[in-house]
DNA sequence: CTAACATATGAACAGATGTTCATATGTTAG
DNA sequence: CTAACATATGAACATCTGTTCATATGTTAG
């Protein structure tokens, strides 16, 4: 058989009945995936930060971001799949925005432990910690 | 040319520039990206919510998610090299753990954001909310 | 009405990604 | 030492994903 999942048992039934407790119901699990999903792609978190402060029209994104309306257009339809945005139209212009302050709040957040992960790491620049992330690493 | 991102420029520019002068920093923007791109993968999200009360070996992961221990395997080196997860060696048993605790912080933001998201909307059932994301939609 | 423009979307294609399979590395017991 | 086991990893492969191109839809001006 070679679909065991570890050729003999030295698991850890304690823990993984503790886990598998504690763990978060399952559509939860799915529907935040779903969203840390669509926030991670450059071009949508691009969108998202530009759409902080202001609504824009999808030719502002457009233009800012400097690529192409189809492929705003298409990404904006990811986003509003995703509740993460919304839009009204005026004239022939549709004015984005995000959707409601979570997702302001989540980025922040998402930067802010950005910023502390990659701080002050002894003998290790910014670019080269890229593996051996164990215990011998004095991080707090 | 087809690559003039409007055809005419019916722009709004004092709301590009002030969207450009309030967006994160680029590479905070990024590594923010790389995290969620990391979170929003179903596999790896399980595996996070699995470490979030205890540490597992690759066996008792393999055996709570059900996966090949290679599979599992490999994943742990996204979340390790994207610097979520730590592990120690003891014996033959490698224990992860959650690097840090932003990580449950913004775990649990995604999903109290998904619960609000798709709570009370009228007329609509959870999983036929695919599109049309608009203002006619009544949600507050 | 038609022309001009903003936006949306289907199809196609290239590149990224996750799993499996086979195998390598590393540790412990004997 | 060798055998047994836990973990790591390279290669291959199938699937998913984002962009482009072409075109459709919808709005406004004339």
């Amino acid at each position: 058989m070679n679909d065991a999942y570890c050729t003999k048992f030295d698991t850890h039934p304690e823990r993984i009945r503790g886990a598998a407790y504690a763990m978060p119901d399952g559509q939860d699990l799915q529907e935040a995936g779903e969203l840390f999903k669509v926030l991670g792609d450059p071009t949508r978190m691009q969108m998202i930060s530009a759409l902080l402060t202001n609504e824009l029209c999808v030719c502002d994104l457009s233009e800012l971001l400097g690529m192409s309306q189809s492929a705003i257009s298409h990404q904006l339809r990811i986003l509003r799949q995703a509740r993460l945005v919304r839009y009204r139209r005026e004239g022939k212009n549709a004015f984005y925005r995000l959707a409601d302050s979570h997702i302001q709040l989540i980025v922040q957040l998402a930067i802010e432990h950005s910023r502390e992960i990659y701080k002050d790491i002894p003998g290790k620049d910014r670019d080269l910690q890229n593996d051996s992330y164990d215990d011998a690493t004095t991080l707090l």
